[in-house]
Order: structure tokens, then C-alpha cells, then sequence
DNA sequence: GACAGATCATTGCGTGTGCAACCTTTTCTT
DNA sequence: AAGAAAAGGTTGCACACGCAATGATCTGTC
């Protein structure tokens, strides 16, 4: 691959892998959680950033996470994590309790109906993964495409860009 | 790892490969995508979506491309598309052209300006890549990235799955 | 040739999200 | 010990997106 000059005044100088890279990145997301977001949806299983929020809660020890830790984790805006947790307790799938050492925290906590949930929707939810996104790679890949995006994204923690 | 019954009942069956592979994507993208948006709008560069039609636009021979193509190589619905082409019209970066042979159809077509804009925020946007995405891995390992992602992204659109 | 059905693009509407501002509580500084 | 600064979480606001319905045009069938 040539490099490419810093003055390149060409629409050659926009076929860059980096840019490819990024851009496939970004469709492949897309695609992919739309197809999983009409095949929840189709079931009676909870949308995606529910099973999100579920599957992290029933992972954790306690099952329950403070809820700046928990959008750090679900990479979204602490505004936006308390909508959603409004929206998932109000259906009874998670609790906000108060945090004795520290009364500005809160925990989302899994209630036992939660967990059911979670738990019921993630074998046909693997069912989806299977056919959506496995099926277009062995194993092996599978494994090395998750650690590559794993370090990616550890990376970009690193810069400490999170909204706010 | 031990194989996972699917009649399992434990939270151990919530750790799975795809399951985190999924997870990852995601995250990884939302890391990613926050942070160039974050970048970008340093700058008086477009945004991410902008600068998605306009390097489509610009690595096509003509430079337009009909409004239904444009939405599904942007992996959007065509009524996000609408908006977002009345957006970077209305910046003068696009124009609409009615369509001689189909009397239905758009092109959005590149502007001169829009020309412009893009091959002025590429190398800057090159940049932060290369210090956001790119840095986390080799040059091997980017291009192996970007193909097992194209090979999941190819797979998913086989389903056609695309929202309308 | 006419009518039924599909396709292209747009619009009304609902919803999920981020940013900035805010209040409360904790931690740091002196 | 007191005031300043930082951190946790919520709210007002704006905005971008998807879905469903619509109007216009094309395509296929009889």
C-alpha cells in the first residue's frame, strides 16, 4: 500500500484502510443490531439495550451495579442510563436501591423476575447469533475478531471519551 | 469451557462466546464512534454521518448516487436518509437531482463544496483514527479486522434485514 | 391498454439518546 | 473546621432515527 501524501488533492487519497477499517466497523454494527433488534422484537424478548443492561447485572456478583459503573460499561451517557433503567424498572426487571456508604449512589439491582427474563430470552437470543453472525465464521475467527475489537476498545478507554 | 446444556438454569450460561462477541461489537463501535464524533466536532469538520455520505459520494464515478442505494450503503432507513440529505443539502454539500430515467428517483449528488469539505476533513479525520483505532493494532491485524467484519457484514444483509 | 402490485421518496409521529444545568453529597485544601 | 471543588444522579431540551402511512411512478398481467 503507498502512502499517502499529506497534500493528496486526488479521491484516490479516500480509499484508506484506516477509513475502510472504520467504515466497515460501523455497517457491520448497524446491520447487525438491526437484524437482532427485529428478531427480539418478533419474540416477546426484551430489546436489545434491556438484555444489555440484564446480562450485566446477572454477571455481576450481587447482581447489582452502581449505575455511573453500569453506563460506563453499556457506553452510554449516565442521562441516558437513567432513562433506560426508568423504563426497565418500570417493568419490574430491575430495582434502584440506596447505597448506605455513599447516599448520593444508587444500585441497579436484578430483581428475581429479572433474572428470569434474562435467562429465558438468552438461548434463543444465541439462536439469533447464530444464524445472524456466527454462521459467517469459525470459531477460531470468531474468538480472534472478539479479542481484536477487545483491544480497540480498551484503547479507546484509554482516552477517556465517554459523554458525560 | 464446558459445553452449555440448553436447559441450563445457572448464570454461567450467560458467558458465551457469541454473546460477548456481540457485546463487544457493540461496545467497541460506541467507544469508537463517541469518541471520532467527539473529535470532529473539535473541529469545524462535518460529523460522523455527514462524512459517511459525502466519502460515499465522493469514491463514486459521477459522484451521486440514487437516495434508496445511498440509504442502504449507509445501513439507515431511507426516511433517516431523507433528513439526513435535507441536512447536508441545506450546508450546500449536496443537491438533489430528479432522475431522467425514473421519474420517481433522486440522485444526491456531490457539490464542488462538498468536495471540498471532504477532502479537507479526511486527512484530519485520518488522524484521529490512526491515534483512536488504528494505534491498538497492527497494520496485518487491521486488515484482518476489516475483513472478517465485511464477512459479517455481507452475511447479515443476505437476511435482508434492512428497516425500511 | 388498463388495472393491480411493487418501488422511490417523503412526511407525521413516537422514542431513545446526549449535552448542559441542577441539586445533593463527598472529598480535597488550607 | 470551613469553604471549594469534584462526583453521583436526575431533569429540560433538542435532535436524529425508525416505523407506518402517503403520493407518485414504474412494472407486470390479463
Amino acid at each position: 500500500m503507498a502512502r499517502i501524501p499529506a497534500h493528496a488533492s486526488s479521491v484516490d487519497s479516500l480509499d484508506d484502510p484506516r477509513v475502510d477499517a472504520f467504515g466497515m466497523l460501523v455497517e457491520t454494527h448497524n446491520e447487525l443490531t438491526a437484524a437482532i433488534t427485529k428478531r427480539l422484537a418478533a419474540t416477546d424478548a426484551p430489546p436489545v439495550p434491556w438484555l444489555g443492561v440484564l446480562l450485566r447485572l446477572a454477571r455481576t456478583p450481587g447482581q447489582r451495579l452502581r449505575m455511573s459503573a453500569l453506563a460506563r460499561d453499556m457506553t452510554m451517557s449516565t442521562s441516558g442510563l437513567t432513562r433506560l433503567i426508568d423504563r426497565v424498572e418500570a417493568a419490574g426487571h430491575v430495582e434502584r436501591e440506596r447505597c448506605p456508604e455513599d447516599r448520593r449512589g444508587l444500585w441497579a439491582s436484578l430483581t428475581p423476575e429479572g433474572l428470569a427474563v434474562v435467562m429465558a430470552a438468552v438461548p434463543g437470543h444465541i439462536d439469533d447469533l447464530d444464524d445472524l453472525f456466527t454462521a459467517a465464521l469459525s470459531a477460531d475467527e470468531l474468538l480472534a475478531m472478539t479479542d481484536l475489537l477487545r483491544r480497540v476498545r480498551d484503547h479507546v478507554r484509554g482516552f477517556a471519551s465517554h459523554p458525560g
